[in-house]
DNA sequence: ACAAAGCAAGAGCAGTGCTCTCGTTGTGGC
DNA sequence: GCCACAACGAGAGCACTGCTCTTGCTTTGT
């Protein structure tokens, strides 16, 4: 019919609808939902989804990269309009960490383990850097305003590396940001793996939430955002 | 036969050579390693199995069991006899790492996201925590020695929290010592599921181990370990 | 010596991912 | 408007999975 064609259309809401059920079951059966499951409960035969995902780790990577960037866009409303270096970073971090906890299986299933054999294709690493790139740019301004504090200088082979990628981005600034940055990237997601994943019971079973934020606030200060 | 029976042991080495296979397959097929073909490789029938294990998640938890043990003893050996504090926590945290480094999926069996449906038995929480409490450990050492410089200290309901716990451990230590070494040992976790799980990809490729390094100096210096 | 318990094997059930085939239906070119 | 063609849904089928049950055999404890 018209130019987009009906048929088109059809096939991105279908293709939408079998994604949301599959976030469904996703949050029952963890990574490995059962792909017939998921049909059945769209009432079409099993064989008719293979129509829209080539295979069921296909369908896995539609939902990583929709995950990726859901977390991604909470984070960066969650960080929009905050000035305050410290503040922003641990508003971000805030952000990253509810969304995790409301829906758990979605945050194993880009954070956790990867599922055995399956290769990230190159569409993921886009969207999943997202949030590491939102740190980035967090101590970017910070460092471009002088808002930052100075801490010990990195040496070493892994400080070179990370001097090309600080000149290149931000020309001048201390390549123990870089470091820094992605050290508290990693930080972020070990704390909220370790709370989700359960190596914080019988630890830290109370008030997680302030612990969650005591751990940030330690990043942010090795960073520099004192 | 003999009081602890023939029997016994014929089971006890049949069980052992069952999880080393099935370790065998951890390799390849990660968390869902089938059963049938752990049987298969053993020249058996998989109901056979079933007389050692009642079911997949038992022979999993076993492996659970055994690579947090594992994990463990390469720790403490790694920190034994190591005097000064801060040498003894990184080398303790370079033991770990090199552990996942050797086998990834045992790493992940542990540390990574829950098999789905799984829930931890008691019998895994004990060796769960061998790796933090030897931080601990560490830590306490250095406190009692007067090695360790002061922080800023922490408020709030979590800190109340692991004031008990501080109390109760160390008596007359400060709460946020006990914070700063749980924290090191997200960060630790965190730091190595993420080089790990290929979060470092694009961002730190060339001297990982440096980086790592890096990130646990950052963590010593939150602990006081200067 | 004998009953009881432990053990291995095979058949079987319900479920899985994925492929192939076969009718049906919407689509673009003439 | 027609028609070849591609997209589509459904069903059967294959090889695989975890797990159960039954059937014989062997090692125990008494």
């Amino acid at each position: 019919m018209s130019a987009s064609g009906v048929r088109a259309r059809v096939r991105a809401e279908m293709t939408e609808e079998i994604k949301t059920v599959a976030r469904r079951h996703l949050a029952t059966d963890g990574a490995n939902l059962s792909l017939r499951a998921v049909a059945r409960d769209l009432g079409m035969a099993s064989s008719a989804v293979y129509r829209y995902f080539a295979s069921r780790d296909e369908l896995l990577t539609a939902l990583i990269i929709d995950a990726y960037n859901a977390v991604g866009e909470k984070a960066e409303q969650a960080a929009e309009g905050i000035t305050d270096p410290l503040d922003r970073f641990l508003r971000l971090a805030h952000a990253v960490r509810d969304w995790a906890l409301d829906d758990p299986h979605q945050w194993a299933l880009i954070y956790g383990s990867p599922v055995p054999g399956y290769q990230a294709p190159q569409d993921t690493i886009g969207p999943a850097t997202r949030v590491l790139l939102l740190i980035a740019g967090l101590i970017r301004d910070a460092y471009v305003a002088g808002k930052i504090a100075e801490r010990e200088p990195i040496s070493g082979r892994f400080a070179e590396e990370l001097a090309v990628v600080a000149e290149q981005y931000t020309p001048g600034a201390p390549p123990r940001l870089v470091g820094a940055g992605i050290s508290a990237f990693v930080h972020l997601g070990g704390a909220i793996s370790a709370e989700l994943f359960g190596q914080l019971n019988h630890s830290v079973d109370e008030d997680r939430r302030g612990f969650f934020e005591f751990q940030m606030r330690g990043a942010a200060y090795l960073i520099g955002l004192s």
